[in-house]
DNA sequence: TCCTCTAGCACATTTGAATGGA
DNA sequence: ATCCATTCAAATGTGCTAGAGG
């Protein structure tokens, strides 16, 4: 039995305090037990703190260790449905993703371990329907609900493990049921999403956080569904999907012969009306009557029509199946359970995970320690949030057209950090690498940049502002550029080419019901500065990054919108400090006429935002005749470190008052007097920033003991009772140990 | 009336146990 | 006794559809 006894280093710490919450919704979304670890790491920051630690900004001096790269190895699937506009299927018992997750891992220390998240947060704060043939903003979004991280069953594995193969996280399943117990995915019907996926290096047994490797895939953002909307998608999925062979029109199941099936059933069923009703003496009743009905005429009529061809489906496999697409997959021999589930899984995968390593038993610890984080209420900011600190900067809301951003803070590379840090301790970082990979643009985003932007959840923190939401930019938002490949299995749209994606700035601050209108003003002049310390990767998945329009720079804190994208705002030094920026070829300009569908019209190509060319002197200059709303920016950048203390945005006049109250340490020992020693001693001061619902990554207790498998979940629990779904992606919590 | 969700259906795939042969 | 290949059934995944509910 897993304790914390065993597993002292497991002791919350000051700064994870803020990370413990239950994860029952009634509670949590009136009254947080903990202030948001973010506004706790604020208030016991100053705010020069918050910055990352300076970077060098030549990108020669980064080592290949360094540069953790991820790709998508089905990205051209996903590209093909998201020219349609993905849709995932969510049931009640939880349903697969497909397409899948298939990644591939490079550039990682093959003797470190490490540990794959997949958590799935919203891409907007929109509610959305499909009306005429694309998919329309409705409404606000719903109350955001217990974030869950679905963690590879392989973790944690040494990098040459995750190298060595494939990655998929096809036994992730989303559900819609509030109330799952069994670890899946909990997300809201008619909702848009993006997938994240997160690496965190697992020094050892004791020792957690040495780095994190965060990538998005535009291309992988996609709507929660019931059933599917949009018949293009169905066509996609039945034709990809081997599990929906029986739908393909030369399988039994095909509406032909479906409608053959209910052709037969209903004669059958009229032959046995009729000889209950027919005169027993009339015989000729008794033969068999095909068509007798006006409901068999029309059976007949509809299994002797031919499949109907949607033309305006601009969708065409190329011949090419999912088979044929998908690059041959390792089997992931490493047990494929749901890690968390239970113990013996988890020993088993660790078994498995770590074969060839000296130290599965380890291993098998840090699982169990894993475990007992959210058995115990640790937060997993422990694993992120160190380093979601530090995204914030590189995301920056402009981000959403980031195509891939690497953020690596002072951070030594993994392999030659002789100083791993604390399991639990959340003091300096040693690497933060926040990727977007966008290789495709996402089509199906109706023009909306007027959908509001997410909110970030904590302003207080910096990081914060550097949130994830950047990266996942905004879903409402059209991609700004796509590749010119896009639907196409050819090899090279499988690299991680740079792609923009959708522009936070297209957010649209209004938090009323979002429309699909596209926002005016995407070439706004880009923020003054950015104070982002963004370590760029080189690497040839090269991310690009918008920028932040002024109008969203002044945006109240409370506006979601202005959240989202504040952060990349009013960065003052990261002009100068972006050392490099590449912009992808010309082949990215996307064909519009591939997407039949209006409100998935991927807007033209831009690599960089009009804002950000100004500030980075190397990039080159992107045709501004592309619509305002995309802003894509494949591009390789390194970012400057940041000064947060210069920033404006992060000393609000007006804090957010009524939030911290109901954060008030004084809660705290109601819930575990354990916990409330572990607050820093000092009083924070007044919250800089309004307390806005966070994402970070937390390993939470769960407070419904009567799961049958209480260690199976991992929540990220948000900081609920806000109205904005949406906010940062990434708190300080960790930070506060400082 | 419309929209959304659910449960059940039929089919295909996957998985693992059982079996038999080398 | 072990290993390997094959077979089979159960479990699982899939989209479709009718119906319920708001």
């Amino acid at each position: 039995m897993l304790s914390m006894e065993m597993y002292p280093s497991l002791t919350l710490g000051p700064q994870r305090i803020g990370d413990c919450f239950y994860r029952d919704r009634q509670a949590s979304a009136h009254m947080p037990l903990f202030p948001p670890a973010c506004d706790a790491a604020a208030k016991a920051l100053p705010p020069r703190l918050l910055a990352p630690p300076p970077v060098p900004n030549d990108p020669t001096t980064k080592t290949p260790k360094d540069e953790v790269k991820m790709e998508l190895e089905n990205a051209s699937l996903w590209k093909q449905f998201s020219s349609v506009g993905t849709e995932m299927i969510i049931t009640k018992k939880g349903r697969r993703m497909f397409p899948g997750l298939r990644l591939k891992l490079s550039g990682l220390n093959p003797s470190l371990r490490y540990i794959l998240l997949l958590d799935i947060i919203p891409a907007d704060n929109s509610r959305y329907r499909f009306q005429g043939g694309g998919w329309q903003a409705v409404g606000g979004a719903e109350a955001r609900l217990p974030d869950r991280v679905f963690i590879h069953p392989d973790s944690p594995a040494t990098g040459a493990h995750w190298q060595s193969r494939t990655i998929s996280f096809h036994y992730a399943k989303l559900t819609n049921n509030t109330l799952d117990s069994q670890g899946h995915i909990i997300l809201h019907s008619l909702h848009r999403y993006q997938p994240r996926v997160h690496v965190i290096e697992a020094r050892d047994v004791l020792r957690w956080g040495g780095g994190q490797h965060s990538f998005v895939f535009p291309e992988t953002q996609f709507l929660t569904v019931t059933a599917y909307q949009n018949n293009k998608i169905t066509e996609l999925k039945i034709s990809a999907n081997p599990f929906a062979k029986g739908f393909r029109e030369d399988g039994m199941n095909s509406k032909k012969q479906r409608d053959a099936r209910q052709k037969r059933k209903i004669s059958v069923l009229t032959e046995t009306l009729d000889i209950v009703n027919c005169d027993p003496c009339d015989s000729t009743e008794l033969l068999p009557q095909p068509i007798t009905t006006s409901t068999d005429l029309q059976a007949l009529a509809l299994a002797s029509l031919p499949p109907l061809p949607d033309p305006s489906c601009g969708f065409r496999p190329e011949g090419a199946s999912y088979q044929d697409t998908l690059v041959p997959e390792q089997p992931l021999d490493l047990g494929q359970a749901f890690m968390a589930s239970q113990m013996s899984d988890i020993g088993i995968s660790m078994a498995n995970g770590m074969q060839g390593t000296p130290g599965s038993e380890v291993a098998n610890r840090m699982i169990e320690r894993y475990i007992q984080c959210s058995v115990y209420g640790l937060s997993l900011h422990s694993l992120l949030l160190p380093h979601a600190l530090l995204l914030p900067t590189t995301t920056t809301t402009t981000t959403p057209s980031l195509q891939q951003t690497s953020f690596t803070f002072p951070t030594p590379p993994p392999s030659n950090s002789s100083s791993p840090q604390p399991l639990l301790s959340s003091s300096s970082p040693s690497a933060n690498h926040y990727h977007t990979i966008p290789e495709t643009i996402i089509p199906h985003t109706p023009t909306d940049a007027s959908f509001p932007a997410p909110s970030s959840t904590c302003q207080s923190g910096l990081q914060d502002q550097i949130s994830v939401h950047s990266l996942l930019t905004h879903p409402g938002q059209p991609l700004l550029g796509e590749s010119m490949t896009c639907g196409n299995n050819a090899p090279g749209d499988q690299s991680s080419e740079a792609f923009i994606y959708p522009n936070i700035l297209s957010a649209n601050p209004d938090p009323a019901p979002v429309t699909a209108q596209p926002l005016p003003n995407y070439n706004h002049p880009p923020a003054p500065s950015l104070p982002c310390s963004l370590h760029a990767h080189v690497a040839p998945t090269s991310f690009a990054f918008s920028s932040v329009p002024q109008h969203m720079q002044n945006r109240s804190f409370s506006n979601m919108s202005s959240s989202y994208a504040h952060h990349a705002l009013h960065l003052p030094n990261l002009s100068h400090q972006v050392q490099a920026s590449t912009f992808p070829p010309s082949s990215f300009t996307h064909p519009s006429s591939s997407f039949p569908h209006p409100p998935f019209q991927p807007s033209s190509c831009l690599a960089v935002s009009s804002s950000f060319q100004q500030s980075v002197s190397s990039v080159p200059s992107m045709p501004s005749t592309a619509h305002p709303q995309n802003l894509p920016n494949p591009a390789t950048s390194s970012y400057p470190q940041v000064e947060i203390g210069a920033i404006p945005q992060f000393n609000p006049a007006a804090p957010y008052r009524p939030e911290m109250v109901l954060h008030h340490q004084s809660l705290l020992p109601q819930l575990d007097p354990s916990l409330s020693s572990n607050l820093p001693s000092s009083t924070p001061p007044p919250a800089l920033y309004p307390a806005f619902p966070s994402y970070p990554l937390r390993l939470c207790q769960d407070p419904h003991s009567s799961l049958s498998i209480p260690f199976r979940h991992l929540y990220r629990q948000h900081q609920h009772g806000h109205a904005h779904p949406q906010g940062t992606y990434l708190d300080m919590s960790t930070r506060a140990v400082f």
